[in-house]
DNA sequence: GCGAAGTTGGCACTCAGTGCCATGTGAGGC
DNA sequence: GCCTCACATGGCACTGAGTGCCAACTTCGC
């Protein structure tokens, strides 16, 4: 007997339901703007009230940021799959090749690269992005030190962080270089550049 | 004939109204914390109207992040009076020398890690103060840039970036390393070990 | 003393977000 | 078919941040 449903009904309206609200709502946002869009628009666009709208996004702004949590999950992933003995550098390098979402859809595209924009230029939300971005860090942090110590127990080695941030920082810097090109080139060219202007010292320091 | 005046009489009285608030505020943020706290708590204390209080401050965050943006230009500064020709990576390192401000009085200095506590525990102010870091981060690209090429116009090379960025991961590094230390050592060895894990590429690239 | 400019408080308003409750509605047990 | 339980929904009232507007007051130059 094979297991029908591991992902309940309940929860698969609900996603449903989510994904119709994001829909929806990026199409206001690219209309009239984050700022000027209520949350009382979106949720009658949708066809429910504000109220309900809460129960399945926590803040408008998760609405728009939210997306980036599973991100950090296929990113911690993505570095437990790398080979143990494969130096950290490189293995960052190529958890980051997950970023590089092949969209096919030139629409949907196109429609992403305006979310990010909207994200880039709404202070607020700009701001929420960074926290996201420094919680998936701290998931990689863990990570790498016990890579670069073969021990479990956290140090207050501040190597570990160092790097993790530097890469995020190349990566960062990578892919704003590559938005305002031309885009001819690949971004993964960009992160290659970038992560080359960097060199590691893995050597393990015992504090 | 000496100017008496540069700053006027309006300008400070704002200012010593400013840090009044400051002050008010945080005895309130410290005792209830941060969202216990409502602004016409913090406005009746300073023995002002909400009304008034925003009109010194933008918003509640500003209250406690403003102070960052002194910073930013600090760091500019700093930045500018380094020679031209020290690697830029040792002159980024003499640059976060003025993050260590010397606090003498113990009790001040308290209510600063007090206050940092505040703003790494409340996710808004976490997100709004690393937007703020993004910013000085941005103000030193361009001069970083500038260094490496020789040249004003800003070019398409994540370097400069990618540098920067790094730099100041390792500032947050060391800082989170150190204010988790039992702070023995001084901050200044841990900014140097957090470095000294990076090494940079500074050869121009023209792309 | 007088007018202009700036400061303040109060009021009413918008919008995000929450607690509470009453009303659907679908699925399963009998 | 009917009943019940679980959950989804909408509405309402509320708080708290932040803003526009106006009327009263203070300060400063003349």
């Amino acid at each position: 007997m094979i297991e029908p449903k591991p992902v309940p009904i309940r929860e698969r309206t609900r996603r449903l339901a989510q994904t119709e609200l994001t829909s929806v709502a990026q199409d206001l946002f690219l209309a009239q703007g984050y700022e000027d869009t209520t949350v009382d628009q979106i949720a009658a666009a949708a066809g429910m009230s504000k109220r309900t709208f809460f129960r399945y996004f926590p803040s408008k702004d998760d609405l728009v940021i939210g997306k980036y949590d599973l991100f950090a999950d296929r990113m911690a992933e993505a570095l437990d799959a790398r080979p143990e003995d494969e130096p950290v550098w490189q293995s960052l390098r190529r958890v980051f090749d997950i970023t590089l979402d092949y969209v096919e859809d030139p629409h949907q595209r196109a429609r992403n690269e305006a979310m990010e924009e909207i994200v880039r230029s709404t202070p607020q939300l700009h701001a929420r992005y960074l926290e996201k971005m420094q919680r998936v860090q701290q998931l990689l942090i863990g990570r790498v030190a016990t890579r670069l110590t073969g021990q479990d127990a956290p140090t207050s080695d501040p190597a570990p962080a160092a790097i993790v941030g530097a890469a995020f920082a190349c990566m960062q810097a990578a892919h704003q270089a590559w938005s305002t090109s031309d885009k001819n080139e690949p971004f993964g060219r960009y992160l290659d550049r970038a992560m080359a202007t960097i060199r590691v010292d893995e050597t393990t320091r015992t504090l």
